[in-house]
Order: C-alpha cells, then sequence, then structure tokens
RNA sequence: GGCCCGUUCGUAUAGCGGUUAGUACACGGCCCUUUCACGGCUGAAACACGGGUUCGAUUCCCGUACGGGUCACCA
C-alpha cells in the first residue's frame, strides 16, 4: 500500500510555524516514501473560522515549496478537502454508530454537565467525566426510554452524540516516534462527536476523513498524544484498521517553560510565523520569517533540523536532500527549544549560496543603480545574514558621514594623519576617474605611500573614519571605488576640516 | 490534581553496554586582515538524582525529582 498523508490545519489564524514543520515532517515522509501528501481544512468549529486563514496556509506552504498532491486548491479523488462540505458523511458515520449501540445521544445542557462536574469535584473525584459511569445519571439514550428519545428529538431538542467508551479495555499502540504507549480506557471520557450544531467534532472528522482518505499514516504535534487513544477506539468501533501514528516533540520557548508561542516571537524579538499576519479582527501585525529576510529553503533547513537529525554531521540539506534522508525513526522524543540564532546562522549559509545576481536583484531597489547592486553585493556578500543588511549595514555608501566616532578620532586621528591625509588626497587626485577602481586605488595608494615612507597600516584606520565615519566595515578599497573619485575627495576634505576644528 | 510523554554542554543534537562522551550555533582566545566581519585554529562547557541488572552503565529496568502535553458541544 503506498503512503498517504495529511496535514489538516484548523484554519483558526495564521499558520504558528510549528505547524509548519509538521507540514514539513508529513511532506519529507510522503516523498521519501513515493507517497502522496493530501491538505485538509478542519474547519469545523465554525465560532473560531478566520477568514483568509485558509488562504495563508496555502500561500506558507507554497513559499517554502511543501507541494500538496491533494487538497481544497488541487483538488483530488476524496474531495471535498474541507470538512465543513463534508457534514453529511460525518452524520452517516455517526447515525451508524448509534444503530450500532456504539455511540448514543446526549439531551444534557451545558449547565447540566457543568454541575455534574462540580458535584463530582466536590466528591473528590480525581478526574470528573462523562463516562461509562457517570453516563446513567445523566440524560441519554442509554437511560431514557426509546419514545422520550425520539420525542425530544422530534421536538427539535438540542442533542450531542457520545461515543459510548467501554469502561474495562486496555489500548496500546506502537507510535512510530515513542514506540508502545499504552492507556487504560477508563481513563477516556464518553467523547462527544457530533455537536448540537449539526457538526461533528475534530475526532469524528479526523477519523472518519483520516479513513476515507486512505491516509496511511498519522503524523501530527504530541499535543495530540492523550487523544489518540480516543481515536483508536473509535477506529475500533467502526471496524477499521487505524493508520500509523507517529507523535513529534513539541516546539518550546527559547527561554523559560512551555512551548513556543506567538507571545514569546515578540518578545524575543523574531517571527513565529512563515509569513506575515494582519489579524482582521485587530489590525496586529505578527512577523513572518519571510518579511524578516529568511530564506525559504534556510526557514525549511531550520525547521527540518529541530526534532530531527540524520545522525550524520551534515546540517545543511537542500529540500530534496532532505528528501533522500529522512526518516520517522530518526525523530527526536523531546521538545526542542526555538533558537532563532541558529535559524540566523542557516540564513546566512544560504544567503551565499545565491548568485550575485539574484541578490544584486534584491537590493536594486535601495541600490540605485544596477551598478552599484553590483558593487554592494561583492562588498557585502560574506558578511551579512540578511540580503537586506547588504544597504542597511552601510548607510555611508548612500549619505555622507555626519559624524566622526570619537573614539577612533581620539586614538588614531594623531599627527602622522593629520600629515598623510592631504598626500592621500593628492595620490587619488592623480588617479583617473576612469581609473577609479579598488585594485588601482589599492596599488597606487600603497606603492606611493611605500615610496614616501609612509606606513599605510598606520593611517589606514583613521582613512575609514574619514570616509566612513566609523571604525570598522568592509573593504576599504572597494568601499572607496562605489563612492567615486569626487565623492572619496570631498569627503576626505570634509573630514579635515571638521575634525580638526 | 488525574492520565500520557520526556530528561546528554546555554541551545540543537551524536551516542544505541566498554568512547579522551563527538558535532553545530552561541561564548572566550589566537591567527588572517587597514578595521570589523568572513574564514582557519583553539578553549571553556553536558550524561538530573537514587536504586538495581551486568565484569562493566550515558546507554537496559524500576523509583524520585524536574520539565512538557492533555483533561470542552476547540482543533
Amino acid at each position: 500500500m503506498s503512503v498517504r498523508v495529511r496535514f489538516a490545519p484548523s484554519p483558526t489564524g495564521p499558520l504558528h510555524i510549528g505547524g509548519v514543520r509538521t507540514a514539513l515532517y508529513n511532506y519529507l515522509f510522503a516523498r521519501s516514501k513515493g507517497g502522496k501528501m493530501l491538505l485538509r481544512i478542519e474547519d469545523t468549529d465554525q465560532a473560531r473560522y478566520v477568514p483568509g486563514a485558509e488562504q495563508y496556509i496555502q500561500d506558507a506552504l507554497k513559499w517554502l515549496g511543501i507541494e500538496i498532491d491533494e487538497g481544497p486548491v488541487v483538488g483530488g479523488p476524496h474531495a471535498p478537502y474541507k470538512q465543513s462540505e463534508r457534514k453529511a458523511i460525518y452524520k452517516e458515520y455517526a447515525q451508524k454508530l448509534i444503530d450500532e449501540g456504539k455511540a448514543y445521544f446526549a439531551f444534557d445542557t451545558p449547565e447540566e454537565l457543568d454541575t455534574m462536574r462540580k458535584e463530582l469535584e466536590a466528591a473528590k473525584v480525581d478526574n470528573p467525566s462523562y463516562n461509562a459511569v457517570t453516563r446513567m445519571q445523566m440524560k441519554n439514550s442509554i437511560t431514557l426510554s426509546a419514545d422520550e428519545v425520539a420525542q425530544k428529538i422530534a421536538n427539535g431538542e438540542p442533542h450531542v452524540i457520545r461515543l459510548k467508551v467501554p469502561l474495562k479495555d486496555e489500548i496500546r499502540f506502537k507510535d512510530l516516534v515513542r514506540d508502545w504507549v499504552v492507556v487504560h480506557s477508563s481513563t477516556i471520557d464518553d467523547k462527544v462527536l457530533m455537536k448540537a450544531d449539526g457538526m461533528p467534532t475534530y475526532h469524528l472528522a479526523n477519523i472518519v476523513d483520516d479513513h476515507l482518505m486512505e491516509i496511511t499514516h498519522v503524523i501530527r504535534g504530541e499535543e495530540w498524544l492523550p487523544s489518540a487513544p480516543l481515536h483508536i477506539l473509535l477506529y475500533r468501533a467502526f471496524g477499521w484498521q487505524h493508520p500509523e501514528f507517529a507523535h513529534l516533540p513539541l516546539l518550546l520557548k527559547p527561554e523559560g517553560n512551555g512551548k513556543l508561542s506567538k507571545r514569546d516571537g515578540v518578545l524575543g524579538d523574531f517571527p513565529v510565523f512563515p509569513l506575515q499576519y494582519t489579524d482582521p479582527a485587530n489590525g496586529e501585525v505578527a512577523r513572518g520569517f519571510k518579511e524578516d529576510g529568511f530564506l525559504p529553503e534556510a526557514t525549511l533547513n531550520f525547521l527540518a533540523l529541530l526534532g530531527w537529525n540524520p545522525g550524520t554531521e551534515q546540517e545543511i540539506f537542500s529540500l530534496e536532500q532532505l528528501i533522500d534522508t529522512f526518516s520517522l525513526d530518526r525523530i527526536n522524543k523531546s521538545g526542542a527549544r526555538f533558537d532563532i540564532q541558529k535559524a540566523k546562522w542557516f540564513n546566512q549559509q544560504y544567503l551565499r549560496e545565491r548568485s550575485n545576481e539574484d541578490l544584486a536583484g534584491a537590493v536594486l531597489p535601495e541600490a540605485g543603480s544596477p551598478e552599484k547592486a553590483a558593487q554592494l553585493v561583492k562588498l557585502m556578500k560574506d558578511r551579512v545574514t540578511f540580503a537586506s543588511e547588504i544597504t542597511s549595514e552601510v548607510p555611508y555608501l548612500f549619505k555622507k558621514p555626519k559624524s566622526y566616532d570619537p573614539e577612533i578620532v581620539a586614538s588614531k586621528w594623531n599627527d602622522q594623519v593629520k600629515e598623510a591625509m592631504p598626500i592621500i588626497a593628492n595620490i587619488l587626485e592623480g588617479i583617473p576617474s576612469e581609473d577609479f577602481n579598488s585594485t588601482q586605488i589599492h596599488d597606487v595608494l600603497f606603492q606611493s605611500l611605500t615610496d614616501m615612507g609612509i606606513k599605510a597600516g598606520k593611517i589606514m584606520q583613521a582613512f575609514r573614519l574619514a570616509i566612513t565615519g566609523e571604525g570598522k566595515g568592509p573593504d576599504l578599497m572597494l568601499m572607496l571605488e562605489i563612492l567615486g573619485k569626487k565623492e572619496v575627495l570631498e569627503r576626505i576634505e570634509t573630514a579635515i576640516q571638521v575634525i580638526q576644528n
């Protein structure tokens, strides 16, 4: 049987970066096995539905290069792929369970449920729940007569369908990441399968869809582990074989306790979403990896290694290489802390892989001209983490320095420099404008200074200061070329006047 | 609190009974360099604790501690 996996997000907001990783692992597994990757929108909660969220999910996956074989947009043999459009299917299957005595109608109001829980709590019951014991005290088709039930339903009384979870049963399953997990059915409550609004709950819809869509492997976050036994029970109730399960370790906060949340991004000054997202409700903007300057391949690589590793020392992986190397049995069990520092390092690695032309195109708007863009890329490529830094790190190449670093002035602008600066200006003056390039400048300048018995090393930092206002930065000769002869001479002149007065 | 899951340098991890416990990020030093980065070299830094099993436990088992997840007519 060929592998079929699904990514099944709920369109309640922007896709969290942890969700992206889940999608990635599903995708890698599917591709590595020559299987199919499905996207299924789990929009059974009408109250939490957020318009635009579905589009965001599609956009985010597309940006990262995660391709969907079957889904709402691309379609497929098991369409529709949106649960809200499959209501009739769930109803049919829920009814089947009712008919077979494996599920029942329940008419309890939220208030009555609340009262029941409070009473159990007062009686010091560890885990108050609607289960094999307590259901006998509630209003449902087990305690009520068939006539009463039929009457209530005919009257249109709100009701749900609950799964009749056996009192004594052991559920064990082999998780592909965690090995055997054993849970006793007494710890599981009679979960609602169909809500009063006619929508299925996650649990029902999930099992029915995974079965009908012939999903072979359910790869999802660890937060689902506690409900996995319930899902197994559901498969049993239907008489279906359950798919394999793999529960992924969670992404944790960079520091402190708990799983990574939106708030951590704000606090720690980094994105936790793939794409920027504006909340339609309040206009709040959440940062995205993309808009923050992360390359999709770097984001992907970073995410892939958060919870999985190939067992070798290779760290840089293209998507194709990830597909070739990925395997579920090398996924870690414990939660992984989100370290944006490492993400930046990946970005730096990938940025260098990008062609000069590519990067030049990216900075063209800031650079002004293709020539200058190319020069800037040459100057900055190996020094930056983000493409935007190619221009932002060298503001003085766009504007004359407004001040000179006082510390450098104090330590480097000595008598020797005062003497040398006009000489440097003079030397540069002698280079024809058309020859004013970095190698020419370097050769002429250093040769001349040497001839005059001036040690270049002693004055270069001061020279840099005169040109940029700073004591550090990228290659000076290249910057002189970028600025041009006229600009350079002006800056030297200005520096002499300003610093020495 | 009940149930479930986890625990190797600060972080991500390698390790699958015998290792000087490896690597990467971050951090320190040195080198390179006109400076800063890059790069190279190098340093500091970890098996949560207690019992077993074993000739021998980071590795297997059981406890404890700590951490996490989950307990809805949300997914």
